[in-house]
RNA sequence: GCCUCGAUAGCUCAGUUGGUAGAGCAGAGGAUUGAAAAUCCUCGUGUCGGUGGUUCGAUUCCGCCUCGAGGCA
């Protein structure tokens, strides 16, 4: 006798940078048993709080989130073990019979999460250094046209610039003799055990959250970021070729700590890549099927009581 | 007051031995499968400061004017 039983619900909080998706999900926590996860590829590290906008310690302390703090800033991390991570959140809450509320910026993470991943082998740090060093020597489009002869499919798809994807396609080349693509066509649909309620927040007049991402940096500097950087300097075990140091804003400091710009030069620039940032998260989402779009600057939108009603 | 150097895309500047101009940055759009706050792709008409002159033709050469930087008084 088979029983259609309804799946539980997932909320994913999905917006820009400084969209205000923090704030919903305290809000949204005051008022349901939620279960906080975070989806941010700059929270997961210990140490980056000013600069990644991370809530306070009290406000962790008082809504505790998962997945943030989880890594030394010398770690790496990937999309992959962000899936593997959240689903095991997901199942702890709704077995406790909270909410699963996922909220972050990281809309790779999410789309990992929904949609699943190839089974491809793991990032090799030996034959990534192998062709980063080789890269060095000859360039990267001296890499893609070897890619074009291993893999012709990739090299088909890739652009002669793109570092990092050329040297994913040649690693798993090196690694299986296979292409990339050939794992891609063997990817089963995911199947999830639960309902995604995909709510997105997207700020419709660019140019005010322009505004607030300025003012939010300006008040990170006055919150001491530049020290912040400064200590992570400090350890010595840190560089800006970490994924870590590569974060928006602490790439700028970094430069700026080493002299190569300006304190002016790094607050325009880090801004910039701010909004920049936020504009590839807001053209990513708006290609998300079916995502609930609200905008979260405009006062007459009640997102608390829209996100509420979504999850009831 | 005099001399010098500037004035070209939203910004910083290049250039045209006279035939109406192009880089970087910004901005916009897009891609995105173990680094994703990463990585990459596409998109450039602007009274070439104003005004007279020389010229077939001036943003380019010459004069004057305006503004800016520096120098000399």
């Amino acid at each position: 006798m088979a029983i259609k039983l309804s799946k539980p619900k997932v909320l994913f909080i999905m917006g820009p940078t400084a969209s205000g998706k923090t704030d919903l999900a305290l809000a949204l926590a005051d008022r349901q048993d939620v279960s906080l996860i975070s989806v941010d590829s700059a929270l997961i590290y210990r140490g980056m709080d000013i600069g990644t906008a991370k809530p306070d310690a009290d406000t962790l302390r008082d809504y505790p989130h998962a997945l943030i703090d989880i890594l030394d800033p010398t770690q790496t991390y990937s999309a992959a073990d962000f899936a593997a991570d959240a689903t095991l959140q997901i199942e702890e809450a709704l077995e406790l019979n909270k909410t699963p509320v996922l909220v972050g910026g990281t809309i790779l993470y999410f789309k990992a999460l929904a949609e699943g991943l190839a089974k491809l082998p793991e990032a090799d740090p030996e034959i990534r250094a192998q062709i980063e060093a080789d890269a060095f020597e000859r360039g990267w489009p001296a890499m893609h046209a070897k890619l074009a002869q291993l893999d012709p499919l990739s090299g088909a798809r890739l652009k002669p610039n793109d570092s990092q994807r050329i040297q994913r396609a040649l690693e798993i080349v090196m690694l299986t003799g296979r292409s990339i693509e050939s794992f891609w066509q063997e990817q089963a649909e995911k199947i999830l055990p639960w309902e995604p309620i995909p709510l997105a927040l997207m700020p419709a007049d660019r140019f005010e959250l322009h505004q607030r991402i300025a003012l939010r940096f300006d008040v990170m500097l006055e919150q001491g970021f530049q020290a912040e950087v400064e200590s992570l300097m400090m350890r010595g075990d840190l560089n800006l070729n970490l994924p870590s140091m590569r974060c928006v804003g602490y790439r700028q400091m970094w430069q700026h700590l080493n002299s190569e710009i300006s304190f002016e030069d790094m607050r325009d620039k880090a801004i910039v890549a701010t909004r920049q940032l936020a504009k590839r998260q807001m053209t990513w989402i708006r290609g998300w099927d079916g995502a609930i779009c609200l905008d979260p600057l405009k006062k007459s939108n009640d997102l608390l009581a829209q996100s509420l009603r979504q999850i009831q």
